[in-house]
DNA sequence: ACTGTCAATTGACACCGTGTCAAGTAATCA
DNA sequence: TGATTACTTGACACGGTGTCAATTGACAGT
């Protein structure tokens, strides 16, 4: 047990991660898992009651390892609102093609599966976080273009800069992710800022 | 065989789309269906070769009755692009609940099923349509904001009227249907219309 | 009345994926 | 030595889709 050696559930956590990556997310079984981390299929559940689990724990797991936290504290060199919100596209659009393959089956499983989706909304709570400040910020310097109350703006950033539209626009419309985050920049700048 | 009997087909069809209404488009299997169709649940292979199948079709049957095609000829009394913006965000976002527990199941689907992606696609077009010829309009009229170019201008446009984003504003955030046809009016006018 | 056809029925079965259980094994620890 | 831990194997249940064969009942044409 030396510090060396990677745990099985550490295992089962990488194959997990590197199966969505190589087939986008799709059509990834507990056995495919199971193989990739070498052990059986049935071994799997000695360290996750769940599919749902394993899927949580793999985004938590990720999330240490890409650090979205950290990336988000790049915002205290932000001052001004729009300063905020260009950060929060930079960072967040940046951040969406990594863990895509992950992400997209947990989206998939959200509307059958409960524990899914409330893993999702409490991962996504940091992202609301910003938006929120974001907006926030707008309207204190007046900038904030009238009508928005801060929920319905925060409401509508967040489905503005959602993975789902972030799919529609580079996977389907094949965008780049350049275009993505200089258009997305632009809207949401027109959408919120006077 | 009078006119007045309903086929077993369009039973089943009704059926379908009863029981996706009723519950919300989630947790509908085959034997549900055959069952509210008063028929054995084989006896529904004898009219659709499968699931997908079955779900394109009961698609093309409530588009005839709910008639989107006619909905959009709505757009004749439309002259300007601000005229035709408006006409689609209200035409289709007055659409969009009726028909979002048949679209539900299919948008969940779409991305393992190439059937149903392509059946999907093909029956989004009049929509893509009606968005390029708001485009167009707007860019002869002079009003189209600079930089877009058409096909980025009609992704877009595409992409903030989508299904995803009517669900995520008011399933999942609480807006009502004028809310969301007020705002996405705003949206689409400060983003595209100079 | 006989025959064919059509729609639907029943029951059984295959396949896949998740999740569970019991019994066994091999290594490690005390 | 004996107990514990991690893992193995094989079997099985469940739910859902899709398939198949044999059967029934009704309605047609001759």
């Amino acid at each position: 047990m030396s510090s060396e050696e990677i745990s099985t559930k550490t295992r089962i956590l990488q194959a997990t991660w590197q199966l969505l990556e190589q087939h986008q997310g799709q059509g990834v079984n507990m056995s495919d898992i199971a193989k990739a981390a070498g052990i059986s299929r049935q071994a799997v559940y000695l360290h996750f009651a769940s599919r749902t689990e394993l899927m949580i724990a793999t985004m938590n797991y990720v999330d240490e390892v890409k650090g979205l936290n950290e990336r988000l504290n790049l915002f205290n060199s932000a001052k001004t609102g729009i300063e905020l919100l260009e950060a929060c596209v930079d960072i967040w659009g940046n951040y969406i093609p990594e863990i895509y393959s992950l992400a997209k089956p947990m989206l998939m499983s959200r509307d059958t599966d409960e524990a899914m989706a409330a893993a999702w909304t409490n991962s996504m709570n940091c992202l609301r976080d910003v938006c929120q400040v974001t907006i926030d910020t707008l309207k204190r310097e007046g900038k904030l273009i009238k009508g928005w109350s801060p929920k319905e703006a925060t409401d509508m950033f967040m489905t503005l800069i959602s993975i789902n539209n972030w799919e529609q626009l580079t996977i389907e419309s094949g965008w780049t992710t350049e275009q993505y985050i200089s258009w997305m920049k632009r809207l949401l700048k027109r959408t919120f800022v006077d």
